[in-house]
DNA sequence: GGCGCCTCTATGTCTATACTTATCTTGCGT
DNA sequence: ACGCAAGATAAGTATAGACATAGAGGCGCC
């Protein structure tokens, strides 16, 4: 329904850059080889050296090439590739599962940093900051606990929001966009207040994200989500733009 | 140490990039809004169209702008932010992070695939695939445990390969490179199998990463890993190739 | 032989131009 | 009023040409 790469009619570059993962993935060009230059690949594929390189440089950020000047272009020994999380907010994930969204502040006040908060924020231990508890709901079903600081410094326009009525999550990416972000997932067991809020057993497995976001100014925030028991997060297609089936194609039959 | 993009002597169009997040980011250009159209942005910056149109397809990618032809470009509402997470090879990780890396199979044998596993490759049930296990240490100490199976039929060559010796995750990526890859993360309890591999307790939260690939002969292979206590996979930056500075511009005081 | 300088090459990047394509706008005809 | 077709517009893509620059390889000097 999205598209259909027809393999010829869709745009050049991405037509070269198919036909050299082709080759790379059927091994007529072997890891570690050198491949011909984009001069020698214009002239085959008809086209200009730039739309060449606008291909090489897909796959070399795919992780399929390795490209240095004047040395050329081969095939990666080790590919290290890179595949894509798209974070959205809350709301989104779990409407478009279907489900009515819903969200609760369990607790929100101006206090001191911890230590290690102030480490992840590169702020002075003990500072005050804005921390608030809120869980989101699918259904009615709890689907993540977050535990969130935020700098009111970095966030400016953020003094005057009541956070017991609108999210924070939505507010912030709506209000205060950012430069930087890290984000990292772990595993943890339920502690007593998580087993309450998310409604499971206490010692349950979850999926952790931490994440952290600055801009010019500063820290903005840094949230800690653990997520309902069972979830999964996964990640985009195998290349860059790529736009393989969304999940259900499953190819029904393999020779 | 890496590099100094010193705001003005880096690509053209990076700088313009920069430039325009930078509007974003303080709001000078908000939410929805319409941003100038190419051809102005190229006579502001002094840059071809192309160039510009490279910034911008950039800061798409990003999530920060919402393109479409003839409506111009936008900032987008709210903004889904992606991240990539690096995928290497056990051995690397294990070696970058200073440790000696060991690997020991667990077990090894041509099985039928039960049903989840089938459904995940969409191979009929009881398809004879290889399935092994295996832990991976550092310095000696568990650090991931994987449970995969093997897809013969798209692993051409893997028929002689004696994965007893050999490092199936490895042989896989140098000789496997796949066109597809599904990965997902998340968390699960210890079960006793996986606490003794681990050297952990029975019910321990574990990260688990299940990933897939796939060239054109179908999948190639599926593997759950499940990491050792306390792992943490984080990604790359909030923007693709940013640097941030790594420490200097701790504001260290904020009014 | 080893070290450092020079050269030349393949990629990196930008430009000007042109054409394509999606889609918003306008205006015409009924 | 309404629907539809024509036009205009902004992004999408490709191209030839140019210059920048990293860095591999060769040369010569000591």
């Amino acid at each position: 329904m999205t598209d259909r790469p027809a393999g010829s009619t869709s745009p050049k570059a991405l037509n070269i850059a198919r036909e050299v993962r082709r080759r790379i993935v059927e091994r007529e060009w072997r890891q570690g080889e050198r491949i011909p230059d984009e001069a020698d690949l214009a002239i085959e594929f008809d086209a200009a050296r730039a739309t060449v390189n606008k291909a090489l440089q897909l796959l070399a950020d795919e992780g399929l090439l390795d490209r240095r000047r004047r040395a050329g272009t081969r095939v990666t020994v080790n590919p290290t590739r890179k595949a894509t999380v798209s974070i959205s907010i809350v709301r989104e994930q779990v409407e478009q599962a279907g489900m009515a969204y819903s969200y609760r502040v369990v607790a929100q006040r101006r206090s001191p940093v911890p230590a290690d908060i102030a480490a992840r924020l590169a702020l002075p231990e003990g500072k005050l900051l804005v921390h608030m508890r809120a869980v989101h709901y699918g259904d009615g079903r709890p689907f993540q606990f977050e535990d969130r600081w935020i700098n009111t410094c970095s966030a400016p326009g953020l003094e005057g929001v009541d956070f017991w009525q609108l999210n924070a999550n939505e507010w912030l990416v709506q209000n205060a966009p950012y430069l930087h972000a890290e984000l990292a997932f772990t595993a943890a067991n339920a502690d007593r207040r998580e087993a309450r809020l998310l409604q499971t057993r206490q010692g349950q497995a979850l999926l952790i994200m931490q994440r952290t976001t600055w801009n010019d100014l500063g820290p903005i925030t840094t949230v800690r989500v653990a997520c309902q028991p069972g979830h999964l997060i996964s990640t985009d297609g195998g290349y860059a733009r790529s736009s393989w089936p969304r999940g259900e194609t499953r190819t029904p039959d393999t020779p």
